[in-house]
DNA sequence: AACCGCGCCTGTTCGC
DNA sequence: TGCGAACAGGCGCGGT
């Protein structure tokens, strides 16, 4: 589920809960996740001080007063509970000075939590060949163009690729190329620079306007406090096969959105103003 | 080298 | 209503 606005405002909440907190106690009940936990996680953390965090693309850390930070991705359905109850599927939780409580719960066990020294956050395998960060200033037109030339896949699968830009999931990836008005079914490597640039202003305002609706809430999905995002209701294309495309309800050629698959996903577009 | 399809898990939704 | 099938926001791996 999670992509770059939800892990954004997970982080936030966790950042205003944790930051600062000594933490008083750490329990691992499961370390079968997507990969196996160290065992001594809890042991690192207990009675270290929470220094901050920050976001990689859909990823979080947490660094702690002792040279060492917490690697945290939700996968596809994580969600960080404060102050909730033991919950089924909660793999992990912590418990602070301050009586505040963080669980981790993750029912598909996609999820990951692995433990590294802060100095080398960056160079942690799965964050060492990530592509920029979307709202950063090293995400630009020349830097996708680069990252896209000579790619011979359809732009929409290229956009999922960490590799070329970082934190977009499926929802966002067809929201961006709608609002693009890019064919998600155009080779990567053939997309003019104008297009290109246009995709980039439309990924950040995008990513922007998701962030600042408390991202997307499907299924289960909250953000740490609980309350829902709201940001699905301004999806444009995800999720609406059959609806009338907004830019063109009722025009000649525009036959409503449609669904196709692609690299095994779900994606959504309109055929009549995207080319 | 680059790309696609599969598998990992559980829970929810869909169609008969 | 009940049941199995299909599908779900991610990502790494193996095969081509």
């Amino acid at each position: 589920m999670p992509e770059l606005p939800e892990v954004e405002t997970v982080m936030r909440g966790l950042d205003g809960h944790l930051t600062g907190r000594r933490i008083v106690s750490a329990r691992l009940n499961r370390p079968d996740i997507r990969f196996v936990v160290p065992p001594e996680l809890p042991a690192v953390l207990t009675g270290a001080k929470v220094l901050g965090f920050r976001r990689r693309g859909k990823f979080m850390l947490m660094r702690v007063d002792n040279g060492f930070s917490v690697l945290i991705h939700l996968g596809m359905s994580g969600r960080m509970l404060l102050d909730g109850m033991p919950a089924l599927h909660e793999h992990f939780v912590l418990e602070t000075d301050d009586g505040g409580r963080v669980g981790f719960v993750d029912p598909r066990r996609f999820g990951v939590l692995d433990l590294l020294r802060t100095a080398d956050e960056d160079r942690h395998k799965l964050l060492a060949a990530m592509g920029p960060e979307p709202l950063g200033n090293a995400f630009s037109a020349p830097v996708l163009a680069a990252a896209l030339k000579g790619k011979a896949t359809p732009i929409k699968a290229a956009l999922l690729d960490q590799r070329v830009v970082a934190g977009i999931g499926n929802i966002y990836a067809s929201e961006a190329l709608f609002r693009a008005g890019i064919d998600p079914r155009r080779l990567a490597g053939k997309i003019s620079r104008p297009r290109i640039e246009l995709l980039v202003r439309e990924i950040r305002a995008t990513l922007l306007e998701a962030i600042a609706a408390g991202g997307s809430s499907l299924r289960d999905y909250v953000q740490p406090s609980g309350e829902l995002g709201y940001f699905q209701h301004a999806w444009k294309v995800y999720g609406r096969a059959g609806e009338a495309c907004e830019r063109c309800p009722g025009l000649p050629g525009c036959a409503g959105i449609k669904s196709i698959t692609q690299a095994g996903r779900s994606t959504f577009y309109c055929a009549r103003t995207q080319r």
